[in-house]
DNA sequence: AATGAATGAGGTTTCATTCAT
DNA sequence: GATGAATGAAACCTCATTCAT
């Protein structure tokens, strides 16, 4: 039987660790994003993945040390090269871009993650870190007339408001909220937001 | 069967098969919407209401049939009986007190049992329809001057506004979110959801 | 098919906690007296005594808890009350008699817990803390001329050299100490014992 | 195959089969000695001897293998050449120092292993093997009045004397024989050895 | 010769559930 | 009505081993 070079179909992937380990990382954030941490299984990772399952205790360790990692990843913010002091409304807008309909689906999985309690401390605990992070990291260029931390409570609750209807969203078929538009959903939240960050 | 009194042999313990179903399910939801569905393990539960494991099979059937009999119960609305027409600035002074610190602790924990998944699908569109139900039971007597199903989308915003508030606040410590005086969220909230109501 | 009264030949065993728990000690040291802490698995031990593998952990909590609890036995020493101050003479005997053929199998097993290494950490120290127990145990008695520490070491080389045989002649085909005729093996250790001891 | 000088390209490592192969050899003596074999995992002792796993199985097949390559080595005894005829005194001494307080940490380790079983049967022979053959090398030049099988029955209660003391003065901290001066225990088993062996 | 990626089997442990009392 | 003994499935993780480079 000749060994014809099959052609890169699926099921290739001939040791590749950097995207072994990416495969999972992205398999991970989904399952945590959409059935939290302890629902998640390390198996059905494995499985989203293609891979086998002890290769996640090779590359993170722990399924904890999975967590972290997906934690662990540039959070959408504004990008800081481009503007270096945004106006209040262009961090809005990328805020209703990331949470509402990124460009990229993964965003709004990794904004998801930071939602999902996960009765494990020590992963709770570096979700915590992690959305207190983000938040700093929003409230930073905001340059408001008040004091910092009224302003990072403002931006803490624009968050959660993000979040909470990104979850609704995301997990359950509630109507209309979940088939509406999102463009009536971001002229919808614009106001919120304003009137939150100002 | 007649309801004998059995002659007090020893310590009679209560036997209110009643109460023990109470406190079961005054345990679980606590659980429930603190850890989600599957880092709940019913042994817990169990523990908290300081009853034998078994009840709960005996009682509710499984573990799924636990957690919506949680979902069960009336959600925290405004009380028809007392204002059959409500003005919008009652209804958000409602649902501030209820999501924000409401009088009632397992009120608060009803609520973010409707952003919990659980996994099974069963119980899942119980929780579905669950905020379905509440959202269009706030939307009812609210008479904006549009259509009803716009209207709905923004009560549904709202909710999952509230929502994502609650769960950022009970679930991790993010500060100065966590610790913040109820009063400034209040403050900080009520033209929000004016904003999105009318 | 007519449920007949089956007699208790086998597998009978209608859920008696101490008879498993008894079940699963014996099995546990059997085992562990044998091939040692790592090599005995949880399966066999639960084999071994027929029952399922997790009755180990509600009984015992976790394997080393198990091992814990198989140290935990009156070992063979002296019966203080019938002698209340024996003899060096009845004490070797005593040790002989554990040691090379006593009168319960099981006794030997104990013994031969204090020679296996396990690698664990707390079982290691457990068993050291048994081993220096035992002969705490022995030496009190015996009241030499000498200081206690000396003759406490004394006792400890005593006890290597029972232990040592004992495996050896447990563990390996290793001939003609294998087959050899206890008669004749104590009548060989006697004078050893007594060298030691006195 | 000429063995030609490679040239340097980079920092070559040595690449020595022969050095590898002894190193490997020395770690899993250590372990499996002092851990025993269940116990002793390959990665450790490919850590220990600063080379990749996969060599063990190059070189030795299996974990089994590596034992029992472990336990095919000269084992410590008299030097036949020195002294064709030795007296029981100078036996004595030899196994003293050996199991003592060799001059050698390997020669201790080497005796250990003959203690230390292996989960597997065909490794276990060799040890039970190996524990024969050094018992027949001793008792040879052992002239005693007696029938050879009684001699050799002697000689092999006084090395599991030996191996017992050996394997509780390494493996465990009981005191006070782990501290114990050596010349103080040699010249305790002096005349135990004596007499078994006479 | 040597490395490291990948696999599959098996270990301990936890958990929901059923059975007998 | 209630308890606790017992089970079986599945979870996380480790380990020996093989494969491709």
């Amino acid at each position: 039987m000749a060994n014809t070079p099959r052609p890169p179909t699926a099921t290739v992937l001939p040791r590749d660790a950097a995207r072994t380990r990416s495969s999972l990382l992205d398999a991970a954030r989904r399952r945590f994003a959409l059935e939290g941490y302890s629902a998640t299984t390390m198996r059905s990772v494995a499985g989203d993945a293609g891979v086998n399952v002890s290769l996640i205790n090779r590359y993170f360790g722990s399924k904890e040390g999975l967590f972290a990692s997906c934690l662990d990843r540039g959070l959408p913010t504004h990008d800081p090269s481009r503007a270096p002091s945004p106006s209040v409304d262009s961090v809005i807008e990328t805020m209703l871009r990331y949470a509402v309909d990124g460009p990229d689906d993964d965003d709004r999985l990794q904004l998801l993650l930071l939602l999902r309690t996960s009765e494990d401390p020590v992963a709770d605990n570096l979700r915590s870190a992690a959305l207190t992070a983000l938040s700093t990291k929003i409230a930073e260029p905001l340059t408001g007339g008040d004091d910092g931390d009224d302003r990072l409570l403002r931006v803490q609750l624009a968050l959660g408001t993000l979040l909470g209807i990104l979850a609704t969203r995301t997990s359950t078929p509630v109507e209309p909220l979940c088939s509406a538009d999102t463009d009536r959903i971001r002229d919808l939240l614009r106001p919120v937001l304003r009137g939150l960050l100002t």
